[in-house]
DNA sequence: CATGAATGAGGATTCATTCAT
DNA sequence: TATGAATGAATCCTCATTCAT
């Protein structure tokens, strides 16, 4: 019973705490980290200003928090794509429909995402974010596991892995976030993937494999 | 006369606008629009705060200036590439060395644009920049003709061609601002430039063609 | 029996109340009142920030009880010295005695006062402080009299009574404070007594007694 | 020219902050740090909120900057007194002198003073007062000699010299705070220099030397 | 009674912009 | 034109107090 009262109260605060991140990624997504208020968060989640104070230190815990998690996901969707497949081929579809899903769902939190870590775009807050840079260099080795895996069994070109692992994430993720941020949901993600990774795979495919 | 000292103080003030620009832009790619001071510019620029008011209206005025700069440019090189080339592949070759060359030169401007601009990162200043988003349209608009004449000589796949321009936009921008952000100026601009648009173009090139 | 149950009752209150107050004194005295949070004064005193409001009113309230308490303890401590001595020697040796005894069992409690009410060192709180300020006026008032007895009976030397007593005070006061604030309890109290007893003392005796 | 320029400027500069610590001190004086706000002291000096903050880093680096200047006048006035008299007598009769006028001068600001670090009432600031700290220990250091030289010379009776330092120091100032906190600044000085003198004095002569 | 989540008033600080010199 | 001191609106954050459970 004990445990069960605690845990109640767990997922309480939890769920006020997603409550609180689901305001503010919305903000943040729109307008950027300075140009947000804690006013306005505030009354978005329809909590106290100083509410929100109880669930997270500070505006830039909140920031973090948010990119924290999309980097988590990011990192499982990854290793899922990993784990299901067997060539380069084959986890690049999974990897990208993935990712897409993830996108659609989560837009706004995605944005955040590429704009701060994906795109190297600022230097506010590299620090504190250890664990986040060090999950998107795990998530970089996996891609660059694969493409070297790819290119060892002929699947892809030889280029140097690291470069096509830069160039992937460059293409697949601005990519996204223009659709995102241009059309909202209104586009079709089973087309948009098939185009993305058309030109991306034929691409570094090996054309001797083709013919 | 009158008109040689009117040209001259013309010229100055010109200059002195520059590089107060200069100052900025730098601080600007560094830490962003808001973290960046106007105090910050005006020590960096070695002019008075009251004086950055002589040349500019406020501090997004400066930093309008910037985007607007990078805008002008960016359209002057598509141009450049266009009458200067015969076919889409010439095209391609000549406008990303442009480009290139362009952002190693203006590397912090280059920054400020791609992430303001052709990202789609924030709703912040969209209004007032009708002029470099028209811009932005026309730039496009001449990757689009490229692309659909490609298209029509057999050089490129059938694609979309709105599709294959975004993809070209997102994949060459982010990826230089990738490179300059993380090495500076230590590489080597023709391999990049290889490398790059030997994925892109390979891809979208009709194999028949090449077979 | 209803007396007897409500009697154990209000011990229990009163004993919740003291330890509420314990927990307060000693963040008090270390950080002054403003810049004690009632969050530590829960945490300290194992109870929930709520239930200290059904023992006081406010913070302040806890402020001030603590130093009614000081206030009182002095009042107490006076008449004892005053009624268990003769003159005005015995007097100030019996009353600095019983001073320093309390001020090292009530070490924080005793900083409080001193620096809230015996320094008048601040118009903070004064209002709602008639009661500890009219104990005061008592404690005072029962100095005057003994030197103004001694006075009478040669044994003081002719000041105005009213200066003497204030710089009995601002002499005993603030020295203990010193001591405890630097040697917590670590000195000698009989030494310490004799050394300011001997100084004050000797210095306010008609020496033609002493020849 | 260019020099008499910048003095001017620097002479402008120095007397506004001024004006902004008289403001300041008055409203430390009577509420204490934590209760003063910066609207007070802006409002009091007459400047605007934002020019505080371009003539001290914070509102704590004002109350150290009133702290540091009478711990330096302090300690000026004890050397005055040391380098101006002979002995032991001389030297407290000129030192409470000179630190009464500079009281009823400096009310508030020796108000501010004794408060914190005089008396070692809080634990706030202690850190980044270093200087203040270090000139205090001259200051003690100063009375100590001439208290030892005054033993050494039979003026003074055998005691610890460092308790004398002390209590003259927690004799003199809380005594002064008292009259300047009660009656302003109407007290006659010179007798309440004479009875606290006659008090303390008389209390540490060596009665064999009058006798 | 006991609790601690929720609250919002209040305060320190920053900074774009103005304007007198 | 050049300057930088002055300004106050705007913002993050704290914390005493309340109140539903």
């Amino acid at each position: 019973m004990q445990k069960e009262v605690l845990s109640r109260k767990e997922k309480e605060r939890l769920f006020k705490r997603a409550e609180i991140m689901d305001a503010a990624v919305s903000i943040f997504a729109k307008k950027g980290y300075r140009d947000t208020t804690l006013e306005e968060i505030a009354i978005t989640s329809e909590f106290g200003k100083g509410t929100i104070y109880n669930y997270f230190k500070s505006k830039e815990d909140i920031y973090s928090a948010i990119i924290d998690d999309v980097s988590a996901n990011l990192y499982e969707i990854i290793q899922q794509a990993d784990s299901e497949t067997k060539n380069s081929k084959e986890f690049f579809k999974l990897h990208s429909k993935l990712v897409f899903q993830y996108c659609v769902g989560k837009r706004d939190a995605f944005i955040i995402y590429v704009r701060e870590i994906a795109l190297f775009t600022t230097d506010i807050f590299i620090n504190d974010r250890k664990k986040i840079n060090e999950r998107h260099e795990k998530v970089r080795s996996i891609l660059n596991q694969v493409i070297s895996k790819g290119m060892k069994l002929k699947e892809i070109k030889k280029y140097d892995a690291e470069k096509l692992t830069t160039l992937y994430e460059h293409l697949i993720f601005p990519y996204i976030l223009f659709l995102i941020s241009t059309f909202k949901d209104n586009f079709d993600q089973d087309r948009e993937i098939d185009f993305i990774l058309s030109v991306f795979y034929n691409g570094i495919t090996n054309k001797k494999l083709n013919g």
